[in-house]
DNA sequence: AAGTGGTCTAGACCACGCA
DNA sequence: GCGTGGTCTAGACCACTTG
């Protein structure tokens, strides 16, 4: 188990979601009343309260005041892709024989173009680092990875071919907080077309990925260039 | 003004928020602490965090436990358009001149695949709505729409080359609560060759929408597709 | 009218960053 | 050790849905 839950909001919102993901309340039903669950956990309302933010926000109820808590068909929400997932993450989830080929290791000095999408100085290291993700057999996303020297003094081809966001976060205690993520589609370059099984594609699609740090610093950018055959991208929204 | 601000929490939010486009508070500069906001705005200091828990979730500050709530750069973040935006949001916000042309209006009952997506029965009729999507002469996108007749039973042509979304939520009052997204690239189909401009691309950008009303029950379902050059999504995630 | 969720308060203690 | 944000409490009143 990789989350810790240590406070009490989150034990409730870990407690809840399993009842529903069993299925031990059913979709359309209503959640007990907060007053209610006041009492089965021995908690505050306002404390209660935050867990069920964190279960809507996360799909699985919605509010409606005067009302209740309905539970929603978590079912439907499959394969949540949205948020910051790293590759290691989602081929776990999918089951699939997925492997990682790290094809261009090094450092360099940022080109003016990094240097207008990273804010570094001129004489500021990036590792560069360009990984071929394999799925089946077949060569399906390119992702070009730009981290920060100054941020992360260390790395290697091996943690390359791990996965990166598991070694910033557990190795060097880096704590990733924020990302902006942007989606687009290219035709594919030459590098594309190298390095990936395109067949018959004409299209690129394009993940920009601009990572940031706690102190709001950004210290990676990655794109991710996949085969549009395989990419699926999930959202859930709501209404403000 | 559009949005009402009833709450205590709301109006310091909009205030704070207004601060920060405006530069008044530069990105990297600390906010004043919560102690002091609450003196500020005489408020309780959860009430306060409540206005900041907004402020994170939008991208204008980012918190850190023992320091404080950086500000965050606002104009880096450029067109959040994730989220539920119509196309007449959006046409608005970029500022091109838009227009849209309703190719297909009438009731229809249900495929078989319609049925699956949306949970309606045998003989429910449902709304087909086709409109094609102009920016600067060019057909760009095919917006299909199918709405459940039950729920929404009154609908013109007229009405569709406006804003779908302002006559439910304005003229019919149904408030609409949230929405799966999916973006997944397709092979352009004979429909999509025939009302889009699509010259030589050979790939569809497929937004497939899933929208729910506040007692949590699908009422339409959107199949919007794009021309992949004029596509563009934009995404805010924060890690857990 | 009763019960639900939504807002707000005042006060307490904890965890973390920094000097 | 001080000040920061993070969690939690108990109680109050309001807005909304439903019988």
């Amino acid at each position: 188990m990789v989350i810790k839950m240590r406070n009490k909001y989150m034990k409730i919102q870990e407690d809840l979601a399993e009842h529903i993901r069993k299925g031990r309340i059913k979709p359309g039903d209503l959640l007990p009343s907060e007053n209610e669950l006041c009492e089965t956990y021995s908690a505050s309302r306002e404390t209660i309260r935050k867990a069920l933010k964190m279960l809507a926000e996360d799909g699985y109820i919605h509010k409606v005041q005067g009302k209740g808590s309905i539970v929603l068909d978590v079912s439907k929400f499959d394969f949540p892709i949205s948020g910051l997932v790293s590759f290691k993450e989602v081929s776990k989830k999918m089951g699939h024989r997925a492997k990682t080929i790290v094809q261009q290791f090094g450092k360099i000095l940022p080109t003016p173009e990094l240097k207008s999408i990273i804010q570094v100085a001129e004489d500021d290291e990036l590792w560069e680092v360009y990984r071929i993700r394999e799925i089946d057999g077949e060569k399906i996303i390119l992702d070009k990875d730009y981290l920060v020297k100054k941020v992360v003094p260390y790395l290697t081809k091996e943690i390359c071919e791990n996965s990166i966001y598991e070694f910033l976060e557990g190795e060097l205690g880096l704590t990733i907080s924020f990302a902006k993520k942007e989606i687009t589609m290219e035709e594919p370059t030459e590098e594309d077309r190298n390095f990936l099984d395109l067949d018959g594609f004409h299209s690129i699609v394009v993940v920009k990925n601009f990572v940031y740090l706690d102190d709001a610093s950004m210290f990676q950018y990655t794109e991710s260039r996949h085969r549009p055959d395989k990419f699926r991208f999930v959202d859930f929204a709501r209404r403000k």
